[in-house]
DNA sequence: TTATAAATTTAGGCAAATCTAAAAATTAAA
DNA sequence: TTTAATTTTTAGATTTGCCTAAATTTATAA
């Protein structure tokens, strides 16, 4: 049986190795969980003796095959009770983070399938990310990151590639929701920050905020 | 902060006490929990040094009053949970308890409310049993046992008042549902068994299993 | 290349929740 | 009412997940 602890472990170390392969650092681990480098590095012995981690001390850990399998078990579940939080218990997408932290721990394959079917197979959270299927494959990705769009170009918000409550509620102040349209007006070269418009309307935003959110192209 | 074992404990003085006031044992907690008798009054320190329960030591525990609102809060998600699972997921209503069980204790006003809401406010979870309003109220009831029943009288199944697995199974097996209907044809003294039809086909069902029906006379 | 800084691990402890075995209190029975 | 049986509590351990402080290893820089 797997821990509650150790799956927050496998979740953090999924999220911090982008690249899937590559192994990430105690410290790391360390401040992504919120505790001390000591604990990260008790854990992972634990986590190594259940094989759900390859670990060579002072360099590192990385995901095994079934380490891998249940982090991103654990990404499914919390995004699918996100899309059940907001589409149909009427959750914003800013306010669903905590309790779908909790609820993606909940242990049951076929409520996990049931609300998977009932959602109608979601590809993608409130918050645009990925929804792995039940084999654990991603669905392809469709958008850019408004930072990358050329003047000129427009589409709809369709994520957001961060999803800090501070930022999720500057987003709402702007306006921008999830399917919002925007066009880039204009590129300024000196801080990378763009004039847009938010529905037609304009606005001026910091390429911290633009390289954050995800846009469908028209 | 309530721990997930603390809540269970809870649960398990609600349950065992009836009559809400009256003290339970030591040793009918250990049994409900399937835990010890010492591991039982360990914890009941913890609970008494948060105030949650009422303890006198060789004499037994109660919940207090900030106990009861906790231990029934849970209940309420309990249930409000078991009818999501059943009317939105095609749960069966023996296939309920073991995932019901974690969803009870997720932390959020927001989501049990929102929950509720969804649901349309339902008084009883599939299994019949009543679900408390958010300020802690129970339904009246307005079922009986069916083992309670004149001959010759006649109703619809609304409840059982016990949820084991073999029960339920049991029931299935005699088509028994939610919303069957039920007649008494015979009552048998020697042993307090019924003689009953099943939606007009016939049956023998003995006492124990009678007195676990609750009908809804018409 | 060697000294210093930074990262990581080890050692020793703590709190929560459990256990077994022994002691104490209560209840039941002769 | 005194003894035996039962229930409950206490004492002492164990496991999990975390901590601080010290030791060790690796990385960096003069």
């Amino acid at each position: 049986m797997i821990t509650l602890a150790e799956e927050n472990y496998l979740k953090a170390i999924l999220k911090l190795s982008k690249n899937s392969e590559d192994s990430v650092s105690t410290n790391a681990i360390a401040e992504e969980l919120d505790t001390k480098a000591s604990s990260v590095t008790d854990m992972i012995k634990k986590l190594t003796d259940k094989q759900l981690v390859d670990y060579i001390p002072y360099r590192g850990v990385s995901l095994s095959k079934s380490g891998l399998k249940k982090a991103v078990e654990i990404v499914r579940k919390h995004r699918l009770w996100e899309v059940f939080l907001v589409t149909k218990l009427q959750f914003k997408w800013d306010e669903v983070h905590d309790v779908a932290e909790q609820l993606e721990h909940i242990k049951s394959q076929k409520l996990v399938d049931a609300l998977d079917a009932y959602l109608g197979y979601p590809q993608h959270d409130p918050h645009g990310e990925p929804i792995p299927n039940k084999d654990g494959q991603f669905p392809k990705s469709f958008s850019n990151r408004l930072s990358e769009l050329e003047k000129g170009s427009s589409g709809q918000v369709v994520g957001v590639s961060q999803d800090n409550q501070s930022f999720l509620q500057y987003l709402n102040s702007l306006n921008i929701i999830l399917g919002t349209s925007i066009s880039v007006i204009q590129k300024i070269d000196f801080d990378d920050s763009l004039e847009i418009t938010i529905n037609n309307k304009s606005a001026h935003i910091s390429n911290d905020v633009a390289r954050n959110l995800l846009i469908k192209q028209k």
